[in-house]
DNA sequence: TTCAAAATCAGAACGTGTTCCAATTCCAAT
DNA sequence: ATTGGAATTGGAACACGTTCTGATTTTGAA
């Protein structure tokens, strides 16, 4: 089903993830979907949750290498905002539920955050595997909250694409030193 | 309209702003609604303009006080969080309705994300009424991404809302100096 | 005052997310 | 092999955002 979501999510974005298509696709009943994702926003959010579980574990096998933390920070993301650009339409479909997530999707919306910090505070502190500190965290948070908005200023038609690496790169110079 | 908007928002959120509620309690036809505003998201959109220039017309009147940027900063955005803690549906209505946008409101989410950064620039720079430096604009957006990526987690559940006041006061300090 | 254009109205109608249900199929334990 | 409960199915039905229409009212210029 989430393959099926991500395939739809591809060709119209947002609008195009119907659930009767989803359940088409997948080659169940529509009840069948409902069954294992309460509601449109959820299925999305897990796929959503799935990718960057995803570009986690290829991050903790392909390190970044630049020599500074802020470089680090940089890297990672730019090449996470390639990956997202490629497939606008999901990138958008995705945003945009986490955009209107309800008190019901709290436990995924954590998730996602929670990936998306921890991807953060890995290229800070990369090469060393350890603990982040209490300040790590505390950038990693501005730098994915920052991240989040550039992605919905994007998506929404506010900025370009090109937008979201420069907020980013403006932000980890001013939190983690130039 | 806005007003029965607003009403109806702070009685139930974004899922009580029924377009047929709005019209009866607007004494209008749904079509007239239509007339005036494109969508649902684009009426709670238009909202959230509202309330955010009427806050800065409120501190063009009475802007902080504080000695350092970063105090007044803080001092700015822990009222405006105190003001949107009280109708926290509202508030969950607009956060939700901006977290959705599509391209056709891009101009006014522009419009909403530049008055809440005008309204940081500002207090970066108060009392002396000049324009913002570069550098100050960088600062200020960022911040303003930070506001909104958090008060999404706080209208999702995610976070409690004195998180809020918590992430920016943490943003101001690292970016303005403590 | 007249009258054409614009605005408004009441309400039907459509699409899609979501819910619900009775019937059927699947599966594991006996 | 039997059986009882869970999963799945197909499809109807509902809610609400949105669109559309034809009738009516309001407006503003001649």
């Amino acid at each position: 089903m989430l393959d099926a979501t991500l395939e739809l999510a591809a060709a119209g974005g947002f609008d195009a993830v119907q659930m009767r298509d989803v359940a088409a696709a997948a080659d169940v009943a529509l009840g069948t979907v409902y069954r294992y994702f309460a509601s449109k926003e959820r299925l999305l959010l897990e796929a959503m949750a799935e990718q960057q579980a995803d570009l986690r574990k290829y991050l903790d096998v392909h390190p970044p290498g630049e020599p500074t933390p802020a470089a680090r920070v940089v890297s990672v993301l730019r090449g996470a905002n390639r990956s997202l650009r490629e497939f606008p339409d999901v990138t958008a479909a995705m945003v945009r539920s986490f955009g209107t997530a309800q008190i019901e999707n709290a436990d995924i919306v954590r998730r996602v955050t929670e990936i998306m910090t921890g991807i953060i505070t890995s290229a800070i502190h990369a090469p060393e595997r350890r603990a982040a500190t209490a300040g790590e965290v505390r950038v990693a948070r501005i730098l994915m909250q920052v991240w989040l908005s550039s992605l919905n200023g994007w998506v929404c038609g506010v900025d370009g694409p090109d937008r979201v690496d420069e907020d980013l790169a403006a932000a980890a110079d001013l939190l983690l030193g130039a």
